[in-house]
DNA sequence: GTCTATACTGAGATAGAC
DNA sequence: GTCTATCTCAGTATAGAC
């Protein structure tokens, strides 16, 4: 448990090789996406981090300063992934009608999963909005969110809501991780189901591989 | 900061008196509400719950055993009081067609927002289904949820699914505070506007009022 | 039923070597 | 760039008095 590759989440990676911080840093914001999405900003612990990304704890807080500003980096890590992949989804041809923007970004949406621990990440966020610092920057990364709906891909107020609720609901399913009671495809609910319309089959393949830590 | 009554969250208690630990169960249960909601499970203190109920730290472990059977319980509490408030709301006359059930519910759900740290404590609950009791509660939790909408209301899967993911994204809204950025009523955004269709003066009224501790 | 005092542990952060 | 050792504090839980 002290080699990096014993435990890091992340791509393997040559054994003796050292990284740039830059790649370092990288490297954890990955691993701390896992961490704080299971078990949220103050659940999670920078030692978990640490572990989970193959170095020591000292070295995270380090590279980031503090616990705080690790979470803030992971953030907006997640927020600019995600409307990275809403962008080149919003950008992506129709194929003939069959998909059009909004079907496209919702899959994209849910695809996400493969980031693991994204989604939840966003939501915790999301929830601590009494947090001074962590609450100003998701209130800003909603707010970002937000306008790509209205601005970028052009809904209107109302549609623009429908699409967010969606997305919340999307995230307090995997949150919730219900696959954890109900196993594998047999179980699975009706309410898991009506959640992932078209994209249920990858959502139980991709889900039970993200480790509770 | 030592007096019960200086610090408490609930309603004033004449001071001498001493309560049944029915009664400081539910006054502590209120104050939990508040802690967790804005805290997360992991975040809040059994102190800060203890001076938020004017207890002493000790106590608060005493009555429940341990924080993780404070959260189960408080957990609990609010879905009992969420699915109580939405039965009397389903139950209640539709005034003519003026008011569906749906649109009743709904605004049961906003007005909710009176007892304090609810919609966020049970957000909190959802995200953490890694964790082996909460999880497991939160997942039993969300399921009585849903069966409020498929058999004693009757929706569609659908239905249901678009109902809960408005829930979802008014807990976000609530939880990510965005009162906090843009002040009292002439500032606040379109995107909180559009999350509370004709309750939007209440929300306004209410949610300052919920303090970050 | 409720408090004060306190034991114990876990976790963030710092110092300093290599 | 990265580690080991360690300081320090906050927070849960226990003991025991009133």
């Amino acid at each position: 448990m002290t080699s990096a590759a014993t435990t890091a989440t992340t791509a393997p990676e040559e054994p003796g090789r050292r990284l740039s911080s830059d790649e370092r840093r990288a490297q954890i914001i990955l691993a701390a996406l896992t961490v704080f999405g299971s078990r949220g900003y103050e659940g999670a612990t920078t030692d978990q981090v640490a572990r989970a990304a193959g170095v020591s704890q000292p070295y995270v807080v380090r590279l980031f300063g503090t616990k705080e500003k690790l979470f803030l980096a992971t953030l907006e890590f997640g927020l600019d992934r995600l409307l990275g992949v809403f962008r080149e989804a919003l950008a992506a041809s129709d194929e003939g009608g069959e998909r059009p923007a909004g079907k496209r970004i919702g899959e994209a949406y849910i695809d996400l999963i493969e980031v693991r621990g994204l989604h939840q990440t966003l939501a915790h966020a999301y929830l601590l909005g009494s947090n001074p610092a962590i609450g100003a920057a998701a209130r800003q990364g909603f707010a970002r969110v937000w306008r790509f709906f209205r601005d970028e891909m052009g809904l209107d107020a109302d549609e623009a809501r429908v699409f967010l609720a969606e997305g919340m609901l999307i995230s307090t399913m995997i949150g919730l991780r219900i696959v954890d009671d109900y196993g594998s495809d047999t179980q699975i609910t009706e309410l898991f189901r009506a959640c992932f319309p078209n994209k249920l089959p990858h959502v139980l393949e991709v889900l039970p591989r993200s480790e509770p830590l």
